[in-house]
DNA sequence: GTCTATACGAAGATAGAC
DNA sequence: GTCTATCTTCGTATAGAC
């Protein structure tokens, strides 16, 4: 139920996306939904973006061993696949959340700055400086979230490829250096 | 109206903006809403969109002519004042358009259009290979879109900034080669 | 042309039958 | 514990008095 959450948000938005809907989305009675999320529609929210939350820092800390590109590549075809398989209609919903909502703008802010945090261990073992590894963290995580609201909103995944090719020349100009 | 609408879809989204809340933030009566916008909330939404996407252009063709860094500082800079001056409420409203809704998603879609092929004729202006200036135009919209949302969910405008630093790099080496 | 009052539906949430 | 029926509030949109 919740990654289903986590997928009517990323589609539709929070605001577009009702407890109503959802429990007809994941075939479970509207009752049951306040059963066993208490806190209604803001513990769903927040659960859902717990969750995907979790799934990214899963990704990180697996392929973060290989380095930032492998990381960069993970994500990146993670992504195609979302987007192509959704017809586009998946994005982020932590994205969603965090351009939309307020109450529960806290988790989501959170999560960036985990996902941020993570990625900056990942470039400062590699050599990267770590003034210059605090800000790449942030072009990577930014143009990332940025780059699949272009590739959705295109309805093609070019302006993601695009993103990640001069990402790469980034990454690699930076551990290089 | 217009761009009372584009302020408040940007701060909270689009489904969190009823035309009730923007009849009293304008101070006009709900009735005239509909009166000079026939179609509703929609058409409200569209005309938000267009003018946001207007006043980008306008900046980029006045700032184009001296090059893709000065466009990208008079965007950090303009987004730097929203930002602390909304107390980080502000964001782009086409992106929150472009994230959330799917009806109106056309015009958001279009926006991010025109502005990547203005970048991109600023970027072979000076001398960017057009492959590259393609690539690198979807990166500097795709990032800055990121990272406003990133800023405003940080409340801080290090994450902006950060971007803007390694945009810049980028941007430098690009023209250079 | 401007605005108030209202229609109608859908939202979040809950009470209470099973 | 599960689910249906319902309460209240707020949404979009409009009708009709000025």
């Amino acid at each position: 139920m919740v990654a289903g959450a986590a997928e009517l948000i990323g589609a539709r938005g929070v605001g577009a996306t009702s407890v109503r809907e959802l429990a007809k989305f994941t075939g479970a009675p509207l009752g049951s939904t306040y059963h066993y999320f208490p806190g209604g529609k803001d513990q769903l929210v927040e659960e859902a973006v717990g969750w995907v939350s979790g799934r990214i820092e899963k990704l990180l800390s697996r392929t973060g061993d290989q380095g930032a590109l492998a990381v960069l590549d993970a994500f990146i075809a993670n992504w195609r696949e979302f987007l192509i398989a959704s017809d586009y209609q998946a994005s982020c919903p932590v994205l969603a959340v965090a351009t939309e909502d307020t109450v529960t703008a806290g988790p989501a802010s959170a999560a960036f700055s985990r996902w941020h945090d993570l990625l900056v261990e990942v470039l400062r073992r590699e050599g990267v400086a770590p003034k210059r590894a605090d800000r790449l963290a942030w072009l990577i995580v930014g143009s990332i979230e940025g780059a699949v609201v272009m590739s959705r909103s295109q309805r093609s995944p070019e302006p993601m490829e695009a993103v990640a090719a001069e990402l790469r020349g980034v990454i690699r100009e930076a551990v290089k250096a």
